[in-house]
DNA sequence: CGACGATTTGAATAGGATCAATGGGAGTGG
DNA sequence: CCACTCCCATTGATCCTATTCAAATCGTCG
C-alpha cells in the first residue's frame, strides 16, 4: 500500500514531518482496513506483527483472567494501540475488538522499527506517543485506587463535557454496558450511580445526559487535573 | 559529576554501549545522592527537572487525590522513574519519596533529551525502559481490576518466592501498610487476608513468609504470565 | 519503664457484586 | 402493520468484599 495519496493517513499526528519517501517506505505491507463491529483484532499473549491506529471507529481493548474480563480502554480516531509490545516486540498483554465499524491502519512491526532508526523525527513522535500511553494508564489507576464509583462516573461525565461544547449538554458514545467496564463497575452499579447524581443535576435520557448543576456536580467530583485533563 | 569512574552507575543497563564521552557529557550536572528514609523527591504537579534512577534502596511512588493517598509502586534497584514526564516534559503524575537509606543519581531532563539525540543506542534503551513501564502499569492495573485482595496477595507471594530461591521461604522487604497500599487495600484487611491464606500453608512470622504448599496456593491464585511475569 | 508505632482482631458499615425480575426499544418475520 | 424476540437498561433484594472505627497486643527504641 502506498500512503501519501490518502490524506487521511498522511495526516495523523505521529507521521508529521516525516519524509514523503521514509514514510511511504514504512507503509509498505501495511493495510488499511475496514473491520465491522465485535471483531477481534488482537489477542492477549500473541506476538506483534503491527502496530494498529484506529483512523475511524472504535476499538476496545479488554483483558482476560480467572474467567473474568475487564475492560482496559476504549480508543478513538486517531489512537495507536499495542504500541509497547510492538516496540519491545513482546507478546500483547491486551486484547481489541472493534465496537463499530472501524477503519484501522496497521503498520509491521519491524517497519516501526526501521523507520524510528531511520528518521529521528518519528522516533521523537513515538517516544511522545508511548510516554502518552503511559501517563493515561498512570491516570486511570490513580482514578481506580483513589475514587469510588459515583466519583469516577461524574469525572467521566464533566470532561466530556468540557472536551464538548462545555454547555452541559452531553451525549454517551458507548452503550452503558461497555461504560461501566470502563470505569470499573458493573452496568447495574453505573445505573445506581446515575441514580445518586440526580441530586446533582445530571439528567439521563437514554444515551443523552444533561448537566444541569455543574457547580454542585464539581463538588462531589472534585475534579483533578492530574488525572482528568488529558492534554497535560 | 564524572560519571565513568562509577562503576556503579556505569554498568547500569540503560547505559550500556554508550560512548564514554556521550555518558560523561550526560551526566554534566547530574547529582548521585544519599537520602535518609522518608524523604519527598518529587511531588507530583511540579515540572520535570531531573529523570531519578534508583540505584540502591528503596523508592515508593505515590499520589493525592481527595485527601486520599495510594501508593502506586515500589521500586528498587534499578530503576527509573518519572521517565514519561522527562521525555514529554510535562509535570509529574506521582510524589516519590524514600522508604530506606537510598541513593538516587538525577541526570537534568535536558540532558537525557540531548543524549537521545546524539546516540542512538542510548534512545533504544530509553524506549525500552519506557515500554517496560507502560507494561508494568498494565500489569498492575489488570491485577486491580482481575483479582481479589486475597488473590493479589497470594500472587505476590508466589511472585517473590519465584524471584528468590523459590524455596517457599519468602522475606518481605517492605513493612505490611506499604505492603498493603502497593496491593490495593488497607492494612486491616491485609492482615484477613494472610489469615485466609493460612489453609493454603501460608505461615507468617513478622516479616518471614513461608509458602508450605505451593500448590494449593496456586490453585487459589491463579498465577497469569500476562500479569505476574515481568521479564515478558 | 514508658511511649510510640506497627500489627492484629473485632464489630459495624459501606460500597460494590450477584441474582432475579421487569420494562423498553430495535430489529425480524409474518 | 403487528406480534415476537432479543438485548439492553433499570430496579429490587441479597450477599460479599472491603473499609472504617475501635480496641487490644506486640515490639522497638529512647
Amino acid at each position: 500500500m502506498r500512503g501519501v495519496e490518502i490524506p487521511e493517513i498522511r495526516n495523523i499526528p505521529l507521521f508529521e514531518g516525516m519524509e514523503d519517501e521514509s514514510f511511504d517506505l514504512m507503509l509498505k505491507s501495511s493495510y488499511f482496513q475496514r473491520f465491522p463491529p465485535q471483531v477481534q483484532l488482537i489477542t492477549e499473549g500473541d506476538p506483534p506483527d503491527f502496530l494498529h491506529i484506529v483512523v475511524d471507529g472504535a476499538v476496545e481493548l479488554f483483558a482476560h483472567s480467572n474467567n473474568r474480563e475487564t475492560t482496559l480502554a476504549i480508543l478513538r480516531p486517531v489512537a495507536t494501540f499495542i504500541l509497547a509490545a510492538v516496540l519491545k516486540d513482546a507478546v500483547y498483554l491486551m486484547s481489541a475488538r472493534t465496537l463499530e465499524p472501524s477503519h484501522v491502519l496497521m503498520i509491521p512491526s519491524e517497519n516501526i522499527r526501521a523507520a524510528m532508526v531511520r528518521d529521528h523525527r518519528f522516533s521523537r513522535q513515538i517516544v511522545i506517543e508511548l510516554a502518552n500511553c503511559y501517563r493515561g494508564v498512570v491516570r486511570a489507576q490513580k482514578s481506580l485506587k483513589l475514587r469510588t464509583g459515583v466519583e469516577r462516573l461524574a469525572n467521566f461525565l464533566i470532561r466530556i463535557d468540557a472536551r464538548g461544547a462545555g454547555d452541559g449538554k452531553v451525549r454517551l458514545l458507548e452503550d452503558k454496558k461497555k461504560l461501566a467496564g470502563l470505569l470499573g463497575m458493573t452496568p447495574e452499579n453505573l445505573s445506581r450511580a446515575f441514580g445518586t447524581l440526580k441530586k446533582y443535576g445530571v439528567e439521563v435520557d437514554g444515551n443523552d445526559i444533561t448537566l444541569t448543576n455543574l457547580e454542585d456536580l464539581k463538588g462531589l467530583a472534585k475534579p483533578n487535573p492530574l488525572i482528568d485533563d488529558r492534554s497535560i
